[in-house]
DNA sequence: GAAATTATCTTGACGGCGTCAAGATAGAGG
DNA sequence: CCTCTATCTTGACGCCGTCAAGATAATTTC
């Protein structure tokens, strides 16, 4: 909990309050977020922050959309990997996204919680929501594509797309109970996690 | 948005609370339920409430708890239908668990938001929040169970406790998924969730 | 029935929140 | 240098959850 020495222009105001935004997230969860506390930790008046957010939600967007952007290095860098078998890609963008869900499981939850996707109200069709979902629908065509790649290989009668789908829900639900505790304990997350996967269909071979 | 005319003695301020939470969550979701909104339709002062909920996690947990009840009940009247195939009361657990979730998409999260789960804070060790807890495992059981008659019939090599936990992850990822409409059309849900009964073990016959 | 106890509700106040309007300050470009 | 623009500040508003102190009604006790 650093807090800055105050000045005028503060030069990199931007930055400072997104950074500030995931050791809130990492201290507090979402409920801890407050755009008062973010410009104290950066040693700013409660207003300077409507200078580089339109308001809150915007900024919660813009945290959201860093998170799916290294969810999908993080993907990028296990579907790509041509030195490994595509079966054994799959395994590790599994872990990996449960890794990723359960290491930072405020940002997780802000990613997928209502406030950022709620489809009804006009509040998610400025530029900021409309990026961060762009970015999000980058980050789900990587599970896309590994199932593309994978239905190659065997007779699977599931087109990709759906596959991902329910593959990202089994995931995405895993996941939230297991963070929660929720029926699901943590030590039994890899136990499930694998028996997720044997259900999906293979390659014979 | 009926607003009661004020009196001293409400008579039954506790109920009339649940069932305008439930109000206020169908019309604005999470975030438009207050209690002082809610004290307002009721007719009644902003601190009368606190003479029935220690604080507002306890009144939201008792809405929550209602909402594991009547998808409790729900669920006991699918599994426990003698009548109908075991596989078609699996059938019928996933679409109605699914209807529930989309149609009441507001008490559907707080019943599964981190605000009543989270595990650390010494906050949900209240009694509401350990009683709400109570009902919502009971819940789950429910599922459990099928999965151990199931077993009797198929060749399954998992747990009746794994597959449950493993297809109520999945449920839970697709109502979250579609409510947001992200990766997941409305329209589609159906056809995964078949899919989805499709990958798991079933009785060859 | 009167008095005492308990349950219930009220008003006033506190700090925290998101947000806006009006004004101050600093840096950039002419 | 002067102007323009970006950036930041202070003050204020209304909403929120919550508590303390006091008022009122129902219930219990004698």
């Amino acid at each position: 909990m650093t807090v800055s020495t105050p000045v005028y222009h503060h030069g990199n105001l931007r930055q400072s309050l997104l950074a500030s935004s995931l050791q809130l997230l990492r201290e507090g969860g979402v409920e801890a977020l407050s755009l008062r506390k973010l410009a104290e930790l950066s040693g700013v008046s409660r207003a300077a922050p409507y200078h580089h957010f339109a308001d809150k939600l915007a900024l919660l967007a813009a945290v959201a959309e860093q998170g799916f952007a290294e969810l999908s290095a993080l993907l990028h860098g296990v579907v790509g990997n041509e030195q490994v078998a595509l079966d054994e890609r799959l395994h590790q963008a599994v872990l990996g996204y449960l890794d990723f869900a359960l290491e930072q499981p405020a940002l997780y939850e802000l990613m997928f919680g209502q406030a950022l996707w709620q489809a009804d109200s006009a509040t998610n069709q400025t530029p900021s929501t409309l990026q961060f979902q762009r970015t999000a629908k980058d980050c789900f065509r990587q599970y896309v594509h590994l199932f593309e790649r994978l239905q190659g290989q065997s007779a699977s009668p599931q087109s990709p797309l759906r596959s991902a789908q329910l593959l990202w829900a089994t995931l995405h639900g895993l996941a939230q109970l297991s963070r929660n505790g929720l029926f699901v304990k943590r030590e039994d997350l890899a136990d499930i996690a694998a028996h997720a996967l044997a259900q999906f269909p293979r390659r014979p071979a």
